[in-house]
DNA sequence: AACAGTACAGCAAGCGCTTTCTATACAGAG
DNA sequence: CTCTGTATAGAAAGCGCTTGCTGTACTGTT
């Protein structure tokens, strides 16, 4: 029924070990021979069984994306750009490899789940996307696995997460402390003192870096940082519009609303809208990440530019061992503050 | 140094089979041999070899999504339906298996290695998304890999794209000729005379499928459909922003613009307000798919909802072989017309 | 008490490929 | 003309798992 690589050898006159290596293209094969191989295997329309090589290799030539909903544009450009680097065709590298994407759901369970069964497949390297969950027996877990790939030979790579000591991953952080900081150092610079504050799910790391940027620029600036300013929520639309309307009823004074993401800045956007206030003579708005479409908001966010997809795609190729991982296995990216319509002076008060 | 059954075999005290066995769990094994296996599994902290298993039982359990770019959001929605039903880790299924996200970027040449390379390693089942192209060498070569894919069994799924047949491939297609004819005839009945269209990438069914619509309705209200009207570009928002200033030189008294889709739309959007106009009393503006960004523009953006999870998820479905298939193994999905602000009557001319 | 039936467990033969080691052939060196 | 070196091809031993078939020990029947 199906051919095998020595239906090949047989129709090309030559051993299985020949089509093999003429496949593999890494050890000599006379000319005539090859061509004869390849003919065979054009004639018999032959396609190389992966797992048997990946077996017999013991290497497969998957790798793996993790990454929280890649429904989220956020992890869908970074996905892209990893992909692009891992050498799928059309890719630049010789090998063919297939980018496995796994959407966690922010789901830290199935985190691990998805990790064990890359293990399983023996996957060439991981890329894991997005924010760590900070919770002790988790991140306990999450890097005993991380350690058990490295061992095992897959290439572990952390792409806008914080570095995971001792596992052997190379990590590309985000500076989202800094990025915060710098946003709402801006805010505070147009002369905003009462700032609302609509953080992500608490217990991801991201979350946390970006209020803590948030608030050493309050500190800084000597600014009282009450703590019913800050509402958590998730990182979508949906949270930014009901946090807003909950900001407003703690207090409708309010001048300025920070959001975790962009898309929780433009539910703040529909909220205060449909409030009746206006962006920014009444309310000022910033976002986070800079996603596509947030220069078309109306006006246009506000927001700290993170490079996205520059990340992604050196994460993809160090994933390939295919760029020098940085010294220390650590790297910091950092966003660039993006000014834009949707941030102004306070109305005057 | 890697464990294999044989070890956990050993340490249990039983024979490899006996081990498959209980991993698998599909033959009766003992109550208490079971615990014992799995006590070793769990002490050596065993994990199954994929690809191995994958040769010996000829069955992957990698699924093959094929998209033209997944860090745009139309197919990030597909493809995380598709994943949440293809019984990854929290998903309904026991068996979990991993989604194998192929980036296509719309050429067909990657399409077929994808294809192939999916092949290759014997997926499960393929989804592929997004519109086909239509040169007539390509769409013959990737109907004979479909059909020889779903001739080794594995199945395939087309979602969002139009039959391919003999190729045994089920088919869930979206109805973009009727989405877009209600779309401009909406547009008309407000009394729009001089619409623009800004289609997508010539060769591409979805393009052709929905300018078809767009003309069948100017035609079915006897409006004059001058070519001119129409400029082609690419399904982003770059495109709608230069094809929107050409359709502004080619006839300044435009009132509407209807875009491909919801990126085009807000590229049309911010080239009406950069020329002065205003969305919807000097322009009407309408997209396509409704993507969720597009209720956040402003004015929001009417456009034609198109229900992608919902056909992304019956489509793991049936990719899972957990959904009959529609008769005749054709479906079509409808959109749904959604009238918003950028949409209203034409300045009186 | 002998027999059929049932429930487990093990043996062993692959699954289709890679790769080490070995064999052959010929070219040039001495 | 023999000897060594180089280039190329083949033989065969696995890689780690699954599964059909073959036991073996019971349980329940008549």
């Amino acid at each position: 029924m199906t051919v095998t690589l020595a239906d090949v050898a047989a129709r090309a006159q030559v051993s299985p070990a020949t089509v093999s290596r003429v496949l593999n293209g890494n050890y000599p094969v006379a000319a005539s021979t090859r061509e004869r191989v390849l003919k065979a295997v054009d004639e018999l329309d032959y396609v190389l069984n992966g797992p048997a090589s990946a077996l017999a290799a013991a290497t497969s030539d998957l790798v793996g994306i993790l990454v929280n909903d890649i429904a989220d544009p956020f992890f869908g450009i970074m996905a892209s750009a990893i992909q692009s680097e891992i050498g799928g065709p059309g890719g630049r590298a010789g090998g063919e490899r297939l980018a496995v994407v796994c959407n966690t759901g922010g789901s830290p369970d199935r985190e691990l789940t998805y990790l064990t069964l890359l293990q399983r497949q023996r996957a060439a390297a991981v890329v894991l996307t997005g924010g760590a969950v900070e919770e002790a027996p988790h991140a306990a877990a999450v890097s005993a696995k991380l350690r058990k790939l490295a061992d095992a030979g897959t290439r572990v790579v952390l792409c806008g997460r914080p570095p995971a000591p001792d596992t052997g991953a190379i990590a590309l952080a985000f500076d989202n402390r800094g990025g915060a900081r710098q946003l709402t150092g801006h805010l505070i610079g147009l002369g905003h003192r009462r700032l609302g504050y609509i953080a992500g799910p608490a217990e991801r790391t991201t979350t946390r870096h970006r209020l803590e940027g948030h608030r050493e620029a309050l500190a800084a600036a000597g600014v009282e940082d009450d703590p019913r300013r800050t509402v958590y929520g998730h990182y979508d639309r949906r949270s930014g519009y009901e946090a807003t309307l909950e900001l407003l009823r703690r207090d409708p004074d309010l001048t300025a609303v920070v959001a975790a993401n962009d898309s929780v800045a433009l539910g703040a956007c529909a909220a205060l809208r449909e409030s009746g206030l206006r962006i920014p003579q009444d309310v000022s708005v910033a976002g986070f990440d800079d996603l596509p479409f947030s220069i078309d908001a109306v006006p246009s966010l506000t927001t700290v530019r993170l490079p996205l997809a520059e990340a992604g795609a050196r994460a993809g190729r160090i994933a390939m061992g295919r760029e020098e991982p940085p010294p220390g296995g650590i790297a910091t990216v950092r966003g660039e503050l993006m000014v834009r319509g949707s941030s102004g002076v306070p109305r005057s008060s």
